[in-house]
RNA sequence: GCCGAGGUAGCUCAGUUGGUAGAGCAGUGGACUGAAAAUCCUCGUGUCGGCAGUUCAAUUCUGUCCCUCGGCA
């Protein structure tokens, strides 16, 4: 039936912290490709600059899929990317072409390639409910309940971390099941061959880079575009407004801090994040690392695989 | 020059009724199953401005010098 195309589905991805030039890679692997996105802010239309997109003329050299198509409010999280990504990837195979998943948002990945436990939809009722309790209790109350709910699940995770708290509490009212028991679920992982390459800079090394990136976004008028989005989408809460570069725009384009700040912010966040994005992709399974000096190489080691 | 307030971690500061000191931020390492550019955790020796005095013991009290910031000249 749904067999149409060739098992299991090769395709490339890119890793690498942010800033790396994963981009500029994927350009330089000399392919017939499309371009898939994985990073979770560079699907906001309102924000190509701010959440480094590719710009015009490298989408003019290869289609770049999943850049910029959802609006600033859209809450897209990692189960729903992984469909989408599937979804695009079987359609760029159609075409004969070899699908690249760039991006930097590791969850995203690991969603895509390795599937995730087969939780479903909570209801939107408890959801609200849970986040409210969240907001007038805080995350502790809610942590003494989960270890006598789910133990197992409360030795992993921290009193402190609102998130995980939250996401445990409603996947226990919403399915009376809790997070360890979902955990144990075989996951439905897609089958997908992927080539996975990594670029490898030094956080030292890259400090400067993000902040010479940075400084380009405001001359290219990043504060332009936080302003324009903002007439469009004045919704802090809106998951758009939590990247970073959009949150310490935000903050200055309603006074609370000038813009030599928001710029400091930005850089400081952006050198976080990059160490963050280093961190989980040490764990990675499988990925053929290149120092950014080498990542010419990459072109053969894709085609020696194909 | 005089008066006042200070000089303690990379930064902003707290504190020690005398027993050599601790927060926030920064930094570091890490975790991560539907918010992930999110969320959270670990890690703090620094001539307590210099010198001298008192004391068993001074970063703390006293004297003096240096420096910074106000005010007055």
């Amino acid at each position: 039936m749904k067999h149409p195309q060739k098992f299991p589905r090769k395709v490339v991805c890119l890793l690498g912290a942010t800033g790396t030039g994963k981009t500029a890679a994927a350009l330089a692997l000399d392919q017939v490709a499309s371009i898939i996105n994985y990073d979770s802010r560079q699907v906001y239309r309102d924000f190509p600059l701010i959440t480094a997109q590719p710009d015009a003329s490298e989408r003019a050299v290869l289609p770049h899929l999943l850049y910029g198509f959802a609006p600033s409010t859209a809450r897209i999280n990692a189960s729903a990317f992984a469909k989408l990504a599937l979804q695009t990837i079987d359609e760029v195979i159609q075409q004969k072409r070899l699908p690249v998943l760039v991006g930097g948002t590791g969850l995203y990945l690991r969603a895509l390639l390795e599937g995730m436990s087969p939780i479903p939809e909570i209801a939107s009722n408890i959801r609200k409910q849970v986040l409210e309790r969240l907001e007038q209790e805080g995350p502790q109350k809610m942590y003494r309940e989960m270890q006598k709910i789910d133990p197992q699940y409360a030795a992993i995770i921290h009193e402190n971390d609102s998130q995980r708290n939250a996401r445990a509490m409603e996947v226990w009212l919403s399915t009376g099941k809790s997070m360890s028991e979902w955990h144990t679920e075989i996951h439905p992982s897609p089958d997908i061959d992927a080539l996975k390459l990594g670029i490898h800079v030094d956080l030292d090394e890259l400090t400067p880079k993000l902040a010479k990136r940075i400084d380009a976004m405001l001359a290219a008028g990043a504060v332009q575009e936080a302003l324009k989005a903002w007439e469009c989408c004045p919704q802090p809460d809106a998951p758009a407004w939590t990247a970073i570069g959009s949150a310490e725009l935000l903050r200055y384009i309603q006074g609370e801090i000038t813009l030599d700040e928001a710029r400091y912010l930005w850089i400081k966040h952006t050198r976080a994040y990059a160490k963050r994005q280093i961190t989980w992709a040490k764990k990675e399974k499988k990925v053929h690392w290149f120092q950014l000096e080498h990542v010419g190489q990459m072109a053969q080691l894709v085609k020696d695989w194909l």
